[in-house]
DNA sequence: GCAATATACATTGAATATCTATGTAGATAT
DNA sequence: ATATCTACATAGATATTCAATGTATATTGC
């Protein structure tokens, strides 16, 4: 399910500025080692999502001389994500009633 | 995000049979109103999972004479929806965690 | 010093998914 | 009568997905 990264990378990404391989390894570690994307599934998205105008990217150069293209969430980037919020939590409530859960909040 | 269709559609027929036009109303009901499923959206997705072996169909004639496509889970798709679930659950709780807000269950 | 691994980004392209528009048809309500 | 509701279906343009492949530098282990 890839419909998930849109979510998941405009929230990762207002926490503060970030780069592809580190998105992958945040994605890892928050998640317990269950989601591993890889980095040709995430780059086109950050790509398109980039072009959409939720995310704008700069080059820098990291400590050891290391080239990266850091991403930050644009102000119409986080009012998508209230927006993919609204609609992940709309499915959410629906899944949790017929499942027999708690919904979130 | 039409990736929530299947797990929708299998929880709800894991309930018992119904056909679209009703699972579109349950979607609907389930969700106070905010999910509304087109027929055009929703006839593709249950011939794939046909396809695909988790549902299964039976034309019958409802009290009024109309006919109806009523489907049901198999039980592959049983076990599909318990890995979709597991998938649902991975990404809720990681979505969980960066929105400040409980997991479920 | 050399090989293996980790870091870091990018694109191509085939396969698949999405969903609007469109069509059919009978039932019910006004 | 006519509008609305019930009920299913497909075509096809558009978008998405992701594995495979390619480039390049840094670090670690031996």
């Amino acid at each position: 399910m890839a419909a998930s990264t849109k979510p998941l990378i405009l929230s990762i990404l207002k926490e503060g500025k970030s780069y592809g391989y580190l998105i992958i390894q945040k994605v890892k570690d928050l998640s317990g080692g269950i989601l591993e994307w890889s980095d040709g599934m995430l780059y086109p998205v950050l790509h398109r999502l980039e072009k959409e105008g939720y995310i704008e990217s700069e080059w820098m150069i990291s400590e050891n001389g290391r080239r990266r293209k850091y991403y930050s969430i644009t102000e119409q980037g986080k009012l998508e994500l209230i927006a993919e919020k609204e609609d992940w939590l709309s499915v959410q409530a629906v899944l949790a009633k017929l499942w027999g859960i708690l919904p979130t909040e």
